[in-house]
DNA sequence: AAGTTTAGCATTTTT
DNA sequence: TGCTAAACTT
């Protein structure tokens, strides 16, 4: 590895001079212990992955040790990428002969990371090591249950819903704020139950631990506990020398607590953000983080800020600037590109959805003809919805396309009732996996259902213990023990892994074909589920990995798109971040939509809108389409009914930007038709409206 | 106690 | 509109 430093560094030669400057920091031969914390302020596309490939990399040559370097991303996705980065970067740098890097081992999520130390962990914190993952569904389903049982559910005032209280219990532990705060700052109309919520947060939190199941939050909750105690904590901390996040904006309280725990003085530590995307709030991120970061250590953090952005044309970025200028605040400084476009960024007037569905098919196939792959190009939206009449078009017009974002694969019943075998295997003392999978069989309701998890959960073997439960009175004794010794024999694993999936699907399938009128293409998805499993070592490992990073393609009859084929790519906003195209579309950039209507409207909320519209906007590197859709039309009318609401162009492009714009309409209007939608400059939310038809 | 029907409800973004 | 939860029937 010493030999490395003797060649020239050809791999540090594309970088520019801030770039370098943050990848060398406190690298160098005479540096023998970690350097000093490091913030860099990536602006979009200012080569921010790349930068902390190389600075990975470039310690790695250095003869940093690839297995003591943590490495923590915000989505699996990218953690992927930048895995593998490092490795080609070494490898260029290494050339053919040596044998290659040791791949990182500790790339992943907050979340994941935090799984995989638990488990290692879990007897030094009284954990029991067969600890399933509760996702945010069953976590809800698990605070209803506890709702149910405190007889919150029949108040005479309506008592907030089960999602609603899973997001106020989130944002206390996410944001690390005791309850009365969180309901006053985020859940206002939630207030006047304060007593009754604490009551229902502390028996939630009891039913998990009875339960042997941590949710998202308790990942990083037992985690920075864990980090409480001094001798676990200089283990656990012991364990790396460098650690690496990117996405910092986009952290909370909690990670950060998390990160600080890791390593308290700061060396070691490099983070990475853009303050101006931070679009996470709503997970309790806050932008603190990344501003306080420097100030934390003393000395402090040493900042490296890159602003010269490499992917979009000059005129893009100077709209996308022009956006962000208008924020209320503002920390980074504008990006600038040498890349010299005449084109400036449409904003594109169309009648309605249908037709902004039709002028995106058409560049699309235009932008093909001219040899930009479908793959390049991407349409982005608020809401995952917004794409529904463009999917319809799509379909139609036989263009393939893969959607980010929104529904899960997961989501559909027939995989969750197969998970929550699974998962009843793994660990019996799952309540949530347990109560769905007995109220599958014909004859069980909740109420045996109940009665039955009750007796496996006073005993120290709840297998054996169903083993012994009599045959309920209105289940069939064959289809009774069918399931007794289905979950018997997956418990024990004699199958092995993943043989133990098509033994749950057999046992599965009479019961798909007696619940679902449409079972052919979900028995599709089971099978696709089998073949995602044998991707996994163990049952666990599945299980775990399913649940933190589920896979995002829906089960469309078409199924997913081969992998060689080419697709149009469709992805929420949120969905998009980190990434880019050649070509953008982004959906509906009216009031109502971006920023959306829902939420209680505070500045800081409006004002993550916004950074939202800059994200969506910076992901193009060639053209960049904002389409404006006049006219929606309302639901719940006949399908060529023609009631409908107005919409006003985002608020977020007032007139004194538009000289920044290409402004156009589509098709081509007619004057008076111009002249008519002029007239129709007024501001109305529409979201409101669609909501009004309803009341 | 299960299973079916109807009434009432909210309706983003995700690890 | 599409879903969940309460009310109703078997």
């Amino acid at each position: 590895m010493a030999l490395a430093q003797l060649e020239k560094p050809s791999h540090l030669d594309k970088l520019n001079p801030q770039q370098r400057r943050a990848v060398e920091h406190g690298v160098g031969a005479r540096a023998t212990a970690p350097a000093g914390p490091l913030l860099i302020i990536a602006g979009a596309g200012s080569g921010k992955t790349n930068t902390l490939a190389h600075r990975v990399a470039h310690l790695i040559l250095n003869g940093a040790d690839p297995r003591r370097i943590l490495l923590m991303t915000f989505s699996r996705r990218a953690s992927v990428e930048m895995s593998r980065r490092v490795e080609r970067i070494a490898r260029t740098v290494l050339g053919g002969n040596g044998a290659s890097i040791d791949a990182l081992a500790w790339a992943g999520t907050f979340h994941g990371i935090g799984a995989r130390l638990l488990r290692e962990y879990c007897e030094q914190i009284g954990l029991d090591p067969a600890f399933t993952i509760h996702d945010r569904e069953d976590s809800a389903d698990l605070m209803n249950l506890e709702r149910h049982a405190l007889g919150f559910s029949k108040t005479e005032t309506r008592f907030p819903t089960k999602g609603t209280c899973l997001a106020i219990y989130s944002r206390c532990v996410n944001a690390e704020q005791p309850l009365d705060d969180v309901l006053n700052s985020s859940f206002r109309w939630c207030a006047a139950w304060a007593k009754e919520l604490k009551e229902l947060f502390a028996g939630y939190v009891e039913a998990k631990q009875r339960q042997n199941v941590l949710d998202y939050d308790d990942l990083l909750l037992y985690w920075a506990q864990m980090m409480g105690d001094p001798a676990l904590a200089a283990d656990v901390g012991g364990r790396f020398d460098h650690v690496l996040v990117d996405e910092y904006q986009d952290t909370n309280r909690l990670q950060s607590s998390v990160l600080l725990a890791l390593k308290r003085d700061g060396r070691g530590l490099t983070v990475v953000g853009d303050d101006a995307q931070s679009i996470y709030s709503f997970r309790a991120a806050t932008v603190r983080n990344i501003l306080d970061f420097p100030k934390h250590f003393d000395p402090p953090a040493e900042v490296v800020t890159l602003d010269r952005n490499y992917r979009s044309t000059q005129p893009i970025l100077a709209a996308a600037n022009g956006v962000i200028d208008l924020a209320a605040e503002r920390f980074t400084k504008n990006l600038w590109s040498d890349r010299e476009a005449a084109e400036r960024p449409r904003l594109v007037g169309v009648r309605d959805e249908a037709d902004q569905a039709r002028y995106i098919v058409e560049r699309v196939l235009e932008n093909r003809e001219a040899g930009a792959l479908l793959k390049h190009q991407a349409v982005l939206f608020r809401a995952s919805h917004h794409s529904g009449p463009l999917e319809v078009e799509l379909a139609q017009r036989n263009i393939p396309f893969v959607k980010f974002g929104g529904l899960k694969f997961l989501d559909a019943a027939h995989v969750k009732d197969l998970l929550a075998l699974l998962r009843f295997a793994e660990n019996p003392r799952d309540r949530v996996a347990g109560f769905r999978l007995l109220q599958l069989l014909p004859g069980v309701g909740p109420t045996t259902a109940q009665r039955v998890l009750d007796r496996m959960h006073a005993s120290t073997h709840p297998v054996s213990t169903l083993e012994e439960v009599p045959t309920p009175a209105r289940v069939v004794n064959a289809e009774w023990s069918d399931f007794v010794s289905t979950v018997v024999a997956l418990h024990a694993g004699g199958a092995g892994w993943p043989a133990e999936i098509a033994q749950a699907r057999a046992w599965y399938d009479p019961h798909l074909e007696r619940l679902h009128e449409d079972a052919s293409p979900r028995r599709a998805d089971l099978l696709q589920l089998e073949q995602i499993a044998a991707g996994y070592p163990s049952r666990q490992r599945f299980l775990t990995e399913l649940t933190l990073d589920p896979p995002d393609a829906t089960s469309d009859e078409a199924g997913p798109p081969l992998q060689d084929e080419d697709y149009l790519i469709l992805s929420t906003i949120h969905s998009a971040k980190g990434q880019e195209w050649k070509s953008i579309f982004v959906l509906n950039v009216v009031d109502g939509c971006i920023p959306s209507d829902l939420g209680t409207g505070t500045t800081a909320e409006i004002e993550e809108e916004r950074r939202l519209l800059y994200v969506a906007m910076t992901r193009a590197k060639d053209d960049l389409h904002l389409m404006v859709p006049q006219r929606f039309f309302t639901h719940g009318q006949a399908v060529n009914g023609d009631r409908h609401v107005y919409a006003a162009r985002t608020r977020f492009i007032p007139n004194a930007l538009l000289k920044l714009f290409e402004a156009t309409t589509w098709p081509m209007a007619s004057a008076e038709d111009r002249a008519r939608s002029a007239a129709q400059g007024v501001r109305i939310n529409v979201g409101a409206r669609m909501r009004e038809m309803w009341r």
